[in-house]
RNA sequence: GGAGGGGUUCCCGAGCGGUCAAAGGGAUCAGACUGUAAAUCUGACGGCUCAGCCUUCGCAGGUUCAAAUCCUGCCCCCUCCA
């Protein structure tokens, strides 16, 4: 808005550093740092395509929310014209980044790797333009580099500054094993860069210490350094571990749309900002005037809806969010059964019937019958509805019955 | 290569001959409450044909009426020295 005074006086300096303003003003949005922003600033003065990367690892062929919250911020370079690097680390993938690990990860199969480099560039581009995207595999220069070539690339770091490192110091304070091809992962995160050419590079902030490591490499084979983007790393579903498939309080991008919207109905008021702030496309101005709204009596549940509908739009079209709504509706709520629900046929083999404990276990509503009972003994066990307590109760075969175990859990059970 | 410490149920972590399916915490699941929330309270949390039975305490043997606990060998991790 300072700019915008100024262009009276200055019209063509103010021109080019009005946009430059807006450009900045787009990026730095919901950033949690910029290494260095002068820098960037500069870059974007020279008027040409900065060449932009982010790297991912195929470890899970599954994106997530917290994912997009980077692909996002790609999405905004490209709609202002720049050259959008989608690395694989189909290479690194096989080492496993060591990054907020606190033990070492298990290595991928070459197979695996490329199996879940394909699906991942598949659910990328439900945001990033297919067209404007240059998809690229490290393992096209690794490869090339040689034993020889990452022994000069491992002379280019010292074990102290390696353990400078949070994650790693960590480790090895507490005697939890590091293996020394871990700390290969930095070195050729930062190598891509330097083979990649790039300009910005985009990572989590627990990827600070690879980003960087781009810098230093690049500085080291004479080249401009790469500026360095972070953006916060999304909370799960829980609001206080980072959003992974393996902990499972994940949302997926290509889970159903009723799925979507519950799950994100239910995360926790104070986790609603968070989420609005990176993954919301909404004005600030108009998020802070929700929390206003919401200060002053509105239901923060119909905050988080817009939320909900928003998200869903953007990977389900507008159709399948009015449809979630209804879907994910008060599927809760006791009494209240979902539309759809899993069938299941079991076969009985007594004449009597089986015992409920059996036919939840067998539809997979629990995992053994034993965590069945419990539930029963709760009256978190219902069958068309009607709490059944009684663990010897037989549901005999030839009938159709509606199986509950707590709010969430539905199936159809036919008993031949 | 040498010396020492350690491997317990999803995780952390007690136990160190019987009363141990194994304290406590976390995570998880369920019930109440509620806004499909959080917080809180309550309960469950190895498996089963469930008032009983079966399988677990790095792995394999052994001692004993009885072992997570004692002995032997092996595997793995960590620390210090070289």
């Amino acid at each position: 808005m300072r700019c915008f005074f100024t262009c009276k006086i200055l019209v063509t300096v103010s021109l080019v550093s009005n946009s430059i303003e807006k450009s900045m003003e787009l990026l730095r949005r919901g950033a949690e740092e910029i290494l260095l922003e002068d820098e960037l600033i500069e870059k974007l003065k020279t008027g040409r395509k900065l060449r932009v990367k982010a790297g991912f690892d195929p470890t899970a062929p599954d994106l997530h929310l917290g994912h997009t919250v980077l692909m996002n911020k790609l999405r905004q370079f490209q709609d202002l014209g720049h050259h959008v690097m989608f690395l694989i680390g189909d290479f690194t993938g096989m080492i496993g980044d060591p990054t907020g690990k606190n033990q070492t990860r298990k290595p991928l199969t070459r197979e695996q790797v490329l199996l879940n480099a394909e699906s991942y560039k598949e659910q990328v581009f439900k945001i990033l333009d297919p067209d404007k995207t240059e998809v690229l595999f490290n393992s096209q220069w690794m490869e090339r580099l040689g034993a020889a070539g990452m022994i000069s690339l491992a002379a280019q770091h010292t074990v102290a500054r390696m353990l400078e490192r949070d994650d790693f110091s960590k480790r090895f304070k507490s005697n939890q094993p590091i293996a020394i091809h871990e700390f290969l992962y930095p070195l050729i995160q930062g190598w891509d860069s330097v083979e990649m050419k790039a300009d910005v590079e985009l990572g989590g902030t627990d990827q600070k210490f690879n980003l960087l490591m781009g810098r230093e490499l690049q500085k080291s084979q004479g080249m401009a350094p790469q500026t360095v983007l972070m953006m916060p790393i999304l909370e799960g579903l829980d609001g206080v571990q980072k959003m992974s498939k393996s902990l499972g309080n994940y949302i997926g991008v290509n889970e159903s749309p009723s799925e979507m919207y519950g799950k994100l109905m239910s995360i926790s008021d104070e986790l609603m900002w968070r989420y609005f702030e990176l993954l919301s496309f909404r004005p600030v101005e108009e998020i802070n005037q929700y929390r206003l709204d919401v200060e002053s009596g509105v239901n923060p549940r119909d905050i988080k809806a817009k939320l909900a509908e928003e998200i869903v739009i953007r990977f389900h079209g507008e159709e399948a969010a009015a449809t979630a709504h209804k879907g994910a509706g008060n599927k809760f709520k006791w009494g209240e059964m979902p539309e759809e629900m899993p069938e299941v046929t079991i076969d009985c083999d007594k004449p009597d019937g089986l015992p409920i404990p059996n036919v939840i276990q067998l539809a997979g509503l629990t995992k053994t019958t034993g965590q069945a009972r419990d539930m029963m003994k709760q009256g978190a066990i219902r069958i068309d509805g009607e709490p059944v307590k009684d663990p010897k109760a037989l549901l005999s075969s030839g009938g159709t019955y509606v199986c509950q175990a707590g709010k969430k859990r539905f199936a159809r059970v036919f008993i031949k």
